[in-house]
DNA sequence: ACTATATTTCTAGAATTATCGAAATGGAAT
DNA sequence: ATTCCATTTCGATAATTCTAGAAATATAGT
């Protein structure tokens, strides 16, 4: 996970309706949810919620796998972890160290 | 830390110029960074530079102190924790559990 | 082939966001 | 008051993203 793949996940995420298929899933577990039972739960157009869900395949974030004419969506194991990681490690860690401007860069 | 807000977050530091920005402060510690001190480091023109720093103000992500003319910005400490609280928490608690759709909502 | 269901792609308009030069503001020094 | 420095606000343009209806594709059943 670097900045530009950090910052690709984070851009994906930030949007509200994005975030909220995102927390679907996470919530659904392995098995995940169809497009057709995220389209339920959230009331977006279908195609609107198709471009949102492509988003979040690009960025790596969830997986889809077809069964017959269904679209199973699962978040793809791990990145969350990785991103987290990426937060706390990349960016976060020293915080509370006496760092000062020069330290930078 | 609700959903909305965390979109929020995400959504600002989903910008690489942005997250540029804030790693650089939050590695600046404490004492953080001024504006010119980012701008030296970034290379982006000073009004493209304010307009990302306010949104992060906006987003509450860091924090500027005035200091005679200059302005220095800091991470607001545990905005950070709290957003990957967020995530870990609200998002990716239970992932392993054999979860099934009827689960979610 | 025809029908039905699930989902995506196409398309276009609306809305938002990014960029950056020019001008303005806030503060310090003379 | 004037000048200088640091930063922001303004304004205009370019680029991106969001939204959703219509059409297309993929699969299954008859």
């Amino acid at each position: 996970m670097d900045i530009d793949h950090a910052a690709k996940c984070l851009s994906e995420l930030g949007n509200p309706t994005r975030l909220a298929i995102f927390r679907l899933l996470v919530r659904a577990g392995a098995t995940g949810l169809t497009v057709g039972g995220i389209q339920k739960r959230l009331n977006v157009p279908a195609s609107t919620l198709s471009h949102h869900i492509s988003h979040l395949v690009w960025a790596g974030l969830i997986v889809q796998e077809r069964d017959g004419r269904t679209l199973h969506c699962h978040t793809q194991p791990g990145v969350m972890d990785d991103l987290v990681g990426f937060l706390m490690d990349e960016c976060c860690k020293g915080f509370d160290a006496d760092s000062d401007a020069s330290r930078a860069g």
